[in-house]
DNA sequence: CCAACTATCAGAAACGTTTGTGATAATCAT
DNA sequence: ATGATTATCACAAACGTTTCTGATAGTTGG
């Protein structure tokens, strides 16, 4: 029935038993199992990529020798080394990082979580966190949650299997269980929230000052002679929009202004929605005489639709934002904002990250506040200081 | 002198050469080698992640069973696959995609190498990479170059030491040399250009309409009635500056206006150089009624300066720019630009790529072409059509 | 000249997977 | 009951490195 692969013979071939869903073959002959081969499967596979074993098989020496001249190693002579310095030049050898890290057990690779690259904060933070880990010698994997908790824990799991010494998270808005970070921790694989933090757990942060940022614009916007103040926040679960009210709140009150919960908004941070929180406010019996808003695009688009309504710009409403921006500063009128400084941000926390993954020591509950600065603009300043 | 850390004699031991800088020793009473180890080298290691092994000795199989049982393989009985299962869970095991990657000889990520995050093209483009990758099963490894060549040059051979299994890639303003891209053609390494292609190697690309893009928005300019056109581009060498600079040159060849190289500037795409381009047209013996620029952050740059200076906005001088932008929605005026579509290019590149990665056949020299849209807004519209 | 020492290298194990092959006990058919 | 067949698993090799251990030939010193 079925001739065997290995002598050819036909009589003592048996069918025997099923593996991997394919039919086995017994020849009792030469007493040996085979199973029928696809013929394509073994193509030559064109190995492309030099290898440690092409090296040495092509010196004539062993697999180790070449490893400790490549690495710099004592125990070489000096021929021999030149010798591999050579033919690593020659075969156009590259080392496997896979390889390195598996055998090492460290990657040197920083996983990086942040909700969206195209928020410009993201950006220019993402930028200076790269920048550290290149002159640090780390590489960086980013992966962008795209504002949904899902993906956010998909990220963290894929950064794991990928072995990352460490992790750098700034949580999705949407997120509010943290299991994924409680097995990150679990693991004790080092880990640092920055910005967009979660209060719940005890990692090492890195923050811009949210409350003090918060307060300084709401204070100038009372020192510029507003006293119905409205605000414009993220969701309402969201820890910074928590904060920033705070701050909000804690300016009110210095100067004795009630808070008037009509005067809080709440948004998704989608695109418009500054459009939407302008309508609502406008809208109201009292309208406020001056709006801070959370992201300073939302106020932007705010001052947009004031100016369509003739409003002026800051006598009879003043504007204010957090997070500066090159829009901020060319849009007419440009913008108050309180500048939180990305890349300070991205630098303290990459750097706050490998200190701990070099000393295990797990130094957690750090928190470390980057100052900000408020930037008094046209859109608020009536001239008083 | 020094005790055996095996028999723990005494007389036997001699010094017996140099090893990676220690002292080596040899008793030849139990005929044994040794080095004196610092102490804390061993430290316990406290293995934290839970590996196939450690599954296989906790259910009393074997590894490879357990391999077969987590891959939803034939040849395992339902009994045992379900303890494997609830092992797995009990002692959270992840797979370890290093070893798995390098056991597969695949890595099932992609490694995009672009100029500059911050730019909102390429944020936006990144964006959408990221998605069709999570879509499609694959892994993205972000490197930015910074707009330099060496920095590019370093982040491609990370990338391909990291055994990616394609690359996306577009340039940084600087680079002229392509000697790194040749070496990733060389070890058939399935490779996309996009935005930023490099003309003088045959790799698939994906591009926008630059000409196209450039051509029309020189010819909206000229039936807005402007004669003299001043055009911004970024440095001379840079491919995307020449392929722009020829649709402009068309635009003005179709209705029979001569070229005047005074009226071509080119620049680094620096923050400010915007406002350098306008104070070199201005000064200008005849100064242009339109400008176009080739990023639309520098044509804004530019109605800044003209505001300041009083002049009329698009009467006096009409502006275009290349690329939209909530910035060039906003800006008042408004900016008339030439939309590339960020999002399509980049689904459009990672596409190709993985195509090119499952089909080995490199289909090169495919070129894709996204196409444009011309958006017409108050920087440049005088009522004519 | 011989023991003690040195410089240089080879071999093997390990990192965590996957997969090809062989082995065993149980089941089936006659 | 016995030989054919099946289901299930164990073992080992392989991926490309690094590093530990041991082996060899050569060198030194008295």
């Amino acid at each position: 029935m079925q001739k065997c692969i290995k002598c050819n013979s036909v009589d003592g071939v048996i069918r025997s038993g099923f593996l991997r869903g394919k039919q086995r073959f017994f020849c009792k002959l030469c007493n040996f199992h085979f199973i029928l081969e696809n013929e394509n499967a073994r193509l030559p596979q064109k190995a492309t990529q030099a290898t440690i074993v092409d090296l040495a098989k092509h010196l004539g020496i062993a697999a180790s020798t070449v490893s400790r001249a490549l690495n710099g190693k004592a125990d070489i002579s000096p021929f021999t080394r030149k010798a591999v310095m050579q033919a690593a030049i020659d075969l156009d050898y590259r080392p496997n990082l896979l390889a390195q890290s598996l055998n090492k057990g460290k990657t040197n690779t920083i996983g990086v979580v942040i909700p969206n690259v195209e928020l410009p904060f993201f950006a220019t933070a993402l930028a200076s966190i790269q920048q550290v880990a290149i002159d640090t010698g780390y590489r960086i994997m980013v992966c962008h949650s795209s504002e949904s908790e899902a993906i956010e824990k998909l990220n963290t799991e894929t950064l794991i299997a990928c072995r990352v010494d460490g992790l750098l998270v700034s949580h999705s808005k949407e997120t509010t269980s943290f299991e994924h970070i409680q097995r990150v921790l679990a693991k004790s694989i080092p880990i640092v929230h920055f910005d967009r933090v979660c209060n719940e757990i005890d990692t090492p942060k890195v923050i811009h000052e949210d409350f003090k940022g918060s307060f300084d614009l709401v204070e100038h916007l009372i020192l510029q002679g507003c006293r119905k103040i409205g605000v414009m926040l993220g969701p309402q679960k969201f820890y910074i929009s928590q904060i920033r009210l705070e701050g909000y709140k804690a300016a009110l009150q210095k100067y004795g202004i009630e808070v008037d919960e009509k005067y809080i908004y709440y948004s998704e941070m989608n695109k418009n929605d500054g459009t939407k929180a302008f309508e609502y406010f406008i809208n109201l019996p009292n309208p406020p005489d001056g709006l801070f808003a959370m992201l300073s695009r939302n106020a932007i688009e705010m001052m947009v639709e004031a100016k369509k309504r003739q409003i002026k710009i800051p006598e009879d409403m003043a504007f204010v934002g957090f997070g500066d921006d090159i829009l901020c500063e060319l849009f007419e009128p440009s913008l108050t904002v309180f500048n939180h400084f990305p890349t300070k941000v991205g630098e303290a926390a990459i750097n706050l990250l490998i200190e701990n993954i070099k000393n295990k020591n797990t130094t957690s509950s750090t928190i470390q506040s980057v100052q900000g600065e408020l930037v008094i603009r046209d859109s608020s300043f009536k001239g008083k200081s």
